[in-house]
RNA sequence: GCGGGUGUAGCUCAGUCGGUUAGAGCGCCAGGUUGUGGCCCUGGAGGCCGGGAGUUCAAGUCUCCUCACUCGCCCCA
């Protein structure tokens, strides 16, 4: 075998593809509800829209991006995640002009050059949602219990909501500067990881796994207490209505999100069946990107979750969604005259609605039965000489086992009304 | 980018101390009555033993390299 998908990817078969359909149906079905439309934007964008907004820093960024030139010099990026394009196209095509918020979901592939891992790959796919145009923390709480529900809904749950808040970039930058000063005497004591992130990336040093450096930092000054009061009043009417929908939640002042864009309200939806890649979703609000992306100061809110990792949750689970699509009617075609007549019914049916299919290749009848049971048929119709000759089909209820006859003329309208006539139920009780 | 584990049939895996034509179960195909499925029985197809180099009379087996998968670190969905 010379050809290999890529490192990182995957190709999804048909054996799998219909659930990947069920959770996007599902998705958009949750999305309609809420007013939110769907959008759909390029795959790749300049770089330079997600250098700004992601941040130079951030490891998406440093080494992460797929970014290449096109044959004009033009530098592109796959996007690496879908908030920035969707703030993009708000601002060029001017959506806030139809009424704010704008609410938007997305559904689409994103693209970073890590190492891949469980729930980790090179491609991967994000539902996402984005609500820009209001600072209203009654938007970031419709945005998470959209979320739970969807992710009930598909059966994911139970699922851990962490909520906390990262302030403003002004109140953010005074709690990094006392934060850095509290953690500098023992800095040496800390893992070699933290000691970069306390140059590059303080926050993340509140994030780590290690024991020691959780116990080091165990007293450090609190996020909270740094933010300005108008984050802390927000912070607190986001939970207000989270707890008046009944959702629970944890607040974890150590969670922090990775790209630089996010203020106020961050949250994550984690679950234990992901192993080390725990998050199945994540999302807050950035009040500052469209601005810092050219459009006018506008506050926001949005979500991302990984697809791969939403249907690892949905295996775990054996959570019930989607039907596999098999065929109701399978037509058994003995014999060269048998052919196109059959031809001819199985298309009949299916231009009635009904899913039907054929062996091909003119198997004998015991192989054509076998595939017709593995195949998941409830009907088995039956022609060959016999039927030719008398101008009628056998019709073979698979579940009940019972058969019978009838005109070939119009059996294709007489089995699409014997299967809505009969309920499946009544069938296996019989 | 850094560490550990694993690569044998479509799938899940055996394969002894290095030794002759590389195995099982499931799946697939065909048969076991001539036109009737599930269970059972018989037979068959299907392997560059991930790839490359080396050691050896001899490598699926040992060594090195490489690629892929996998678990973790970093980070993220």
């Amino acid at each position: 075998m010379h050809y290999k998908a890529p490192r990182g990817t995957k190709d999804i078969l048909p054996s799998e593809t219909w659930r990947w359909q069920a959770v996007e149906h599902k998705f958009r079905e949750v999305c309609r509800l809420a007013g939110f439309g769907e959008i759909r934007t390029p795959t790749f964008e300049e770089t330079e829209l997600f250098t700004r907004s992601i941040g130079e820093v951030t490891d998406v960024v440093s080494k992460e991006m797929y970014s290449f030139q096109d044959r004009s010099g033009r530098d592109l990026t796959l996007r690496p995640e879908g908030t920035a394009p969707v703030v993009r196209a708000w601002v060029e095509n001017n959506i806030g002009a139809h009424g704010l918020p704008s609410k938007l979901f997305y559904i689409g592939s994103m693209y970073r050059y890590e190492r891949p891992q469980a729930g980790r790959y090179r491609q991967f796919d994000q539902f996402g949602l984005e609500a820009i145009g209001s600072d209203d923390p009654t938007l970031d709480a419709e945005v998470i219990a959209l979320t739970a529900r969807f992710l009930e809904q598909t059966g994911a749950a139970p699922f851990a909501i962490r909520l906390n808040s990262v302030g403003t970039v002004d109140s953010r930058t005074l709690y990094v500067e006392a934060l850095k000063g509290s953690v500098e005497p023992y800095l040496q004591k800390l893992c070699g990881s933290c000691q970069t992130r306390y140059e590059k990336n303080p926050l993340r040093m509140l994030d780590c796994k290690n024991p020691e450096c959780r116990a080091l930092t165990e007293n450090v000054p609190r996020l909270q207490d740094y933010l300005d009061e108008e984050s802390a009043l927000h912070f607190q009417r986001v939970r207000e209505a989270l707890d008046a929908l009944g959702l629970s939640y944890e607040i974890d002042p150590r969670l922090v999100r990775g790209f630089d864009y996010y203020t106020r309200t961050a949250f994550e939806f984690t679950d234990q069946a992901l192993g080390a890649q725990d998050a199945i979703c994540g999302g807050g609000r950035y009040d500052n990107l469209v601005e810092e992306i050219g459009g006018p100061a506008t506050p926001a809110v949005g979500m991302a979750m990984g697809v791969e990792r939403l249907l690892t949750v949905l295996d775990s689970r054996s959570a019930k969604i989607g039907v596999r699509p098999h065929p109701v009617v399978f037509v058994v075609r003995l014999g060269e005259k048998a052919q196109v007549p059959g031809l001819a019914l199985a298309a009949r049916l299916q231009e009635l609605g009904v899913p039907a299919e054929m062996d091909y290749g003119g198997k004998s009848m015991k192989a054509q039965m076998k595939r017709a049971d593995k195949s998941g048929a409830r009907l088995a119709l039956l022609l060959g000489d016999d039927e030719l000759a008398s101008g009628q089909v056998s019709a073979r209820d698979l579940i009940a086992q019972h058969q019978w006859r009838l005109p070939l003329q119009n059996c294709a309208e007489m089995i699409q009304d014997y299967l809505s006539t009969s309920e499946s139920g009544e069938i296996e009780a019989a």
